[in-house]
DNA sequence: CGCGGTTTTGAGAATCCTCAAAACCAGTGG
DNA sequence: CCACTGGTTTTGAGGATTCTCAAAACCGCG
């Protein structure tokens, strides 16, 4: 159920400055003495597997990592081994913040894909708090707009169907992945499997795939290679009673 | 369902210096000149009657509140009607912050009882990050708290059973209420119907009723004037397999 | 070919929902 | 004082949703 905790580390180093994130337009643009900064503040780039957990629940991390590259998600666990999928973690999100402010994590984070973080030390925070009030204020940002995606999840998980809720969570997530550029022309694909998406609505594994099936007939979505394919973003959103995120230029820390 | 959206507006003026809630143990130490900037950011009280909606989904608010007495909780609605409660609001808590960095609430505020709010300016908050770093990361440190126990919500309704979810909601708020001396040296009251108790849980109205009656046949709380008595928490926790958060002292803004 | 991970299907059972109505209770106006 | 009202809690009954157990099908990979 668990990935396996082995974690490949490997440090290259990509300057900020070319940053292949931030050139896309949903980042705001940065102040040049902001960018020096994170430069300084950023202190190499970790590579991990597919698999691999990043973050362990019970343990204070000494790291903050932004995601650069690929898809992972954080999840709860209970005692007899029951999963809880919270969100999922995108390029440009900030992972560990929990961890460096209240001292341990009470969540786990693991890779869907091959992941590449950068990797900023916990204790420059308040550096960066103290010198780039901008950037600080940035950090809150992020922190809030986790907070709304959560809160809109607890909708979802407590008042929608499971149609409803499946939908909801497809279109998210096709949304957030095409803000990103991270869909070609075509229908974006999702790394997830039936056991992902189970973990996150708060179904069974079983109902869940009746569930998708349904979907899939109507041709709103299909499954390939164990992902995901969503082909009617709209459609999905229809389904769920949901109008959409409303998208905003976002820091990049 | 939404209450009404009076706001008797009153103002009067309790310098931070004689703020009710900071000498609590739960509270960290501010240095004087923090708490003098709190008292000049502070812009005036708000007392609002139970039922009232402080904050509305869809409307930008100009005002960041502290809460200073009194409950009240967070929801979302769907266009169909159906509520989703988020959190529970207790003293001490910030609302209004989302709207503040993120344009937007997406979701409503309303009052369970009689609140007493402190009003902060939303543009004043930019001048709190340049001239406070300590207050700015404590703002952060507000929001971190706040999505970590909208983590723990959102395993409790995807992956608990209704008893779990129910006892496992009641200990949280009983301990949440303890924590700020809101009980006396008897049980804990929660100032909640079980429609509120329904529509955090995700659960109808019904099955709430049937599933706290199996509580309060089993002595672990009771119903009295149309609020729930917590009679032993430990139990509650058990029943739910939560271990209790992890309290430290907390910055208050 | 065999293996492990993933998706699919069947069937019966538990959980939870909706509809409906009664009981209870504090407050209000006659 | 009493009837009436609205909000809250309680109970019954049938039905829909979702779960668990079990097994088969599928598929990429060594």
């Amino acid at each position: 159920m668990a990935g396996k905790s082995s974690r490949a580390a490997h440090v290259r180093a990509t300057p900020c400055s070319r940053c292949p994130l931030r050139p896309l337009p949903i980042f705001r643009n940065f102040e040049p003495e902001e960018l020096d900064f994170v430069s300084t503040f950023k202190r190499g780039e970790l590579v991990v597997n597919r698999g691999s957990t990043v973050l362990v629940e019970g343990s204070p991390s000494p790291y903050l990592y932004t995601l650069l590259a690929g898809w992972a998600f954080r999840y709860k666990l209970m005692p007899d081994g029951r999963r809880q999928i919270l969100n999922y973690v995108l390029p440009g999100d900030l992972i560990g913040l929990q961890s460096s402010l209240l001292g341990e994590m009470e969540h786990s984070v693991e890779a869907l894909s091959s992941l590449v973080l950068c990797v900023f030390e916990r204790g420059q925070l308040k550096e960066l708090y103290s010198r780039f009030p901008g950037l600080a204020f940035d950090v809150t940002w992020l922190a809030a707009r986790e907070e709304q995606m959560l809160d809109e999840n607890l909708l979802s998980i407590g008042r929608r169907s499971a149609v409803e809720r499946a939908a909801y969570l497809l279109a998210f997530l096709a949304i957030r992945a095409k803000a990103l550029g991270l869909a070609g022309p075509g229908p974006v694909q999702l790394p997830v499997t039936q056991q992902h998406v189970a973990d996150t609505l708060g179904l069974s594994l079983v109902h869940t795939n009746r569930t998708l099936r349904k979907l899939a007939e109507r041709k709103r979505i299909a499954w390939k290679d164990s992902a995901c394919l969503v082909l009617d973003v709209e459609a999905l959103q229809a389904i769920a009673h949901w109008s959409g995120p409303s998208e905003k230029p976002r820091p990049l820390i």
